[in-house]
DNA sequence: TAAATTACGCACTTTGAAGTAAGTGCCGAC
DNA sequence: GTCGGCACTTACTTCAAAGTGCGTAATTTA
């Protein structure tokens, strides 16, 4: 495991997919089950809906998610997990994994459920 | 492997460890050799003086990096990673793998040495 | 004596992802 | 007939991380 000596080593490529603040979360409800837009709307208080449409465009584009319109009386989108989004998911994970047991030592917030914004982060991409 | 059921995951916590733009660059840098001020500004083209001191000393708090004055004639300051700091960077390189992976069906920038800006991603932290 | 190096600190400006608010077209229910 | 839901789109604003440029104090080199 190893980045590239010279240049790149990938991460800017991982960055590229997840990079965006709502990214994480909408890989992970769709990994749980194929959702519809109102719903993930509804699932992650605070999206708006245009950043939602926005952000789910691009990880369509990057082929983490499947877009499937269905035909019928009422419009009905369902998006849900690619299996190269899902293996995006795992990686998540691992870093989920790193946060959690670095947690308590970090001293950070006490995990709750956070209604209001969060700082944002910047990384290279 | 699971994300929390209702709440946070841990990747929150993760984020706030290498969410900067330069950060996973500087804990790169500084997991292949000790590295002084100077020499980091250098090994990372683009890095201003004023976020590099700030993003080491986040990460000296985050207790990712240790920071070492050295007496003598001349100002010398070295940086080198912790242990907490190493696994961090392990946990990075899966995503990078993951990126690696990704690069070519992603059809992403070809992996050059990039000295200009590269646009900059928003995460939830 | 002037200039350069080292490791920063500080004030101001830029930038762009995300937020806000409003609108669109289609359908169904009341 | 208009009111709401669905799945968006579009124009405008916000705000904090990052960038820019200058200052500093001690020392060393030309």
């Amino acid at each position: 495991m190893k980045h590239l000596d010279t240049d790149e080593c990938g991460f800017a490529t991982a960055l590229n997919a997840i990079g965006g603040k709502w990214k994480t979360e909408i890989l992970w409800e769709i990994t749980l089950a194929p959702r519809r837009f109102g719903v993930l709307r509804r699932l992650l208080p605070g999206v708006s809906e245009k950043v939602l449409a926005q952000q789910l465009r691009e990880m369509e584009a990057d082929g983490l998610v499947r877009r499937q319109v269905f035909p019928g009386a009422v419009q009905k989108v369902e998006y849900s997990v690619t299996d190269v989004g899902r293996t995006l998911n795992d990686a998540v994970c691992v870093m989920s994994a790193w946060g959690k047991a670095q947690e308590r030592r970090m001293a950070l917030r006490p995990v709750v459920v956070q209604e209001k914004p969060r700082p944002l982060i910047r990384l290279r991409a």
